[in-house]
DNA sequence: AGCACCTTGTGAATCGTTTCAGCGAGGAGG
DNA sequence: CCTCCTCGCTGAAACGATTCACAAGGTGCT
């Protein structure tokens, strides 16, 4: 009757739905999914809850599964590998109907251990370890190369890579393109400078920038490049407190386009990620897979956009020495 | 066995437990939830996620909820009363232990609806209707006229209220505040402008700061009082991009202190509210009132606390008028 | 030896919904 | 008038964990 109402005479119906009205009743949502053997939620476990760039891509996942009668469950990992463990655990035991996730560096086990019963689990913002699964990435070799190349163009030969080469492949990515990037436009890597932030936060661009500028006149870069957006709004405000001008004395591109970027104090040139878009695409990916009718993988990986704005927008004059 | 694995035998216990990592079995949450009548999830209703003041919020709830082994839905209404809805009608179907709400403008009906079925409904950032539910508030009074106060100290005898008197119920205190302390401190409502943005967000602050600085220089504002810190960053923002002094020309207070009020380009002036302790103090309150034994009802006020940065350090010379 | 009692382990009932078999009434066709 | 079919509704089984009553086996006391 509840599922479909046409089986059913319109009297009786009228008569049921009045009564369900009359006592308030609701279904329980444990009974039914415990008789349909599956359930009406998947889980959705992202770095950083804090960071606007993971709130975008909830909501596109929010969008795709709300608009399929599904509901989310939303955890924050922290990028640490037991939260998102926990997280895992938990959302085992509801029984998700999938999970889209946004690993911590490592790929931690309770992914194949919830592969192997079933539960289909889409990475985002991350390749994909096999063509066994799907997985939502962007290029980020071709973001960070967008970046570097765009400072290289505009006359910068000291550049700064503020993220550091290790930790998540997501900023190994960016960092090989930008390495890439100034060795074609150099011919050597000496004009990258790597400065590795404890974390990825405004405190952490802050924390770079200090660093940044306590580097000797000489040897002090001429522009950033941040592996997120909210380093690069760290990375600008230290700079703006201690008077460097922005972009005259130093240049800074970010990373991931969050809305915070295009309205900071000095506006950040960023790479631009689609970020529902991405959100979307994972939770389709993942719906798909959860209905199993001959799914086919996929692993898209969207093309990255550079938004210039004020941040980077001084022409350098061409270096004395290279001349 | 599971539950009480004292009242088995060792051996027994160990077959079992072995049994279960060899099978790799996971209890399903919702059998369980059937049969014990209660389940261990608890639903949090957001005004705006992205809002970082929310995402604090979230931060208390989430770990006061996982210390009791319980998890937690995180819903975001936008600030708007049918998405609220519509969360609260998944949550009941989901039978949650009980629901902690920044509610939107109005008090929708599933809220009583919900505390008839005797799921507590915590309310956070919002004084109780009545004395027979919890909620937890901020004096918002208290923290209007402390930003005012500040203000009219410094000298500022035209102030912009940036926000708009009306909407939710937070906000009108916060403006109410700001009314009794400048009647008080100037005799007359006359130095105080009130500007309504579309949303309580940075847009709407770059929105309502060009507003300011297109009035008349005689009636343009030297200090703004906003009601979040996401307006204040807007409001700065455009001020610095249009090259006004702050706080020479114009001085900003927000509200909420978030984190990235601090670090901002000019560091804000802002009313600080204890968010994750809002956050936990309304699950514990949810959790003990779930628990039910002997719950008393408590609507715990908490007090704001000026925190004063750069954006507000300039003190004015006195109006030759009113010396 | 017989009885009571304690420890462990087993089986059945239960939660609320869905699903499906099956039943009765009524209508159409022979 | 009988048979067969369809429509609409009813009743029972099942999902998986929990809980409780009860059975089986062992221990200790009289």
């Amino acid at each position: 009757m509840l599922n479909r109402p046409d089986t059913v005479s319109p009297g009786t119906r009228e008569r049921v739905l009045s009564a369900i009205s009359a006592l308030g009743f609701v279904r329980n949502e444990s009974a039914r999914h415990l008789r349909a053997g599956r359930s009406r939620t998947i889980g959705l476990v992202v770095l950083d809850i804090a960071n606007p760039f993971f709130t975008d891509v909830a909501r596109g996942v929010e969008e795709v599964a709300n608009a399929q009668g599904l509901s989310v469950i939303l955890c924050n990992s922290d990028g640490r590998p037991e939260k998102e463990a926990a997280h895992l655990d938990v959302l085992t035991e509801q029984r998700v109907r999938g999970v889209v996730l946004t690993p911590t560096a490592e790929l931690s086990p309770q992914i194949e251990t919830l592969r192997q019963r079933g539960v289909p689990v889409v990475l985002l913002d991350r390749r994909a370890p096999g063509p066994d699964q799907c997985a939502v990435a962007v290029d980020d070799v071709l973001g960070g190369r967008l970046a570097a190349d765009h400072l290289l163009e505009r006359g910068h030969r000291r550049i700064a890579f503020i993220g550091g080469p290790g930790g998540l492949p997501q900023l190994q990515e960016r960092y090989r393109g930008v390495v890439a990037a100034v060795r074609e436009g150099t011919g050597s890597d000496d004009a990258l400078t790597v400065i590795t932030p404890d974390t990825l936060t405004v405190a952490g661009g802050r924390e770079a920038a200090s660093h940044v500028l306590g580097l000797p006149a000489g040897l002090r870069p001429t522009a950033a490049v941040c592996a997120n957006d909210l380093l690069a709004m760290g990375v600008l405000q230290e700079m703006v407190r201690q008077g460097v001008r922005v972009p005259d004395d130093v240049a800074i591109v970010g990373y991931d386009d969050i809305d915070y970027a295009a309205a900071a104090a000095v506006p950040l040139t960023s790479v631009r990620k689609p970020r529902q878009e991405l959100g979307r695409r994972a939770a389709e990916l993942l719906l798909d897979e959860a209905a199993a009718e001959g799914h086919q993988h996929d692993q898209p990986v969207f093309e990255p956009m550079l938004v210039v704005r004020e941040s980077s927008m001084v022409r350098r004059p061409r270096p004395t020495v290279a001349s």
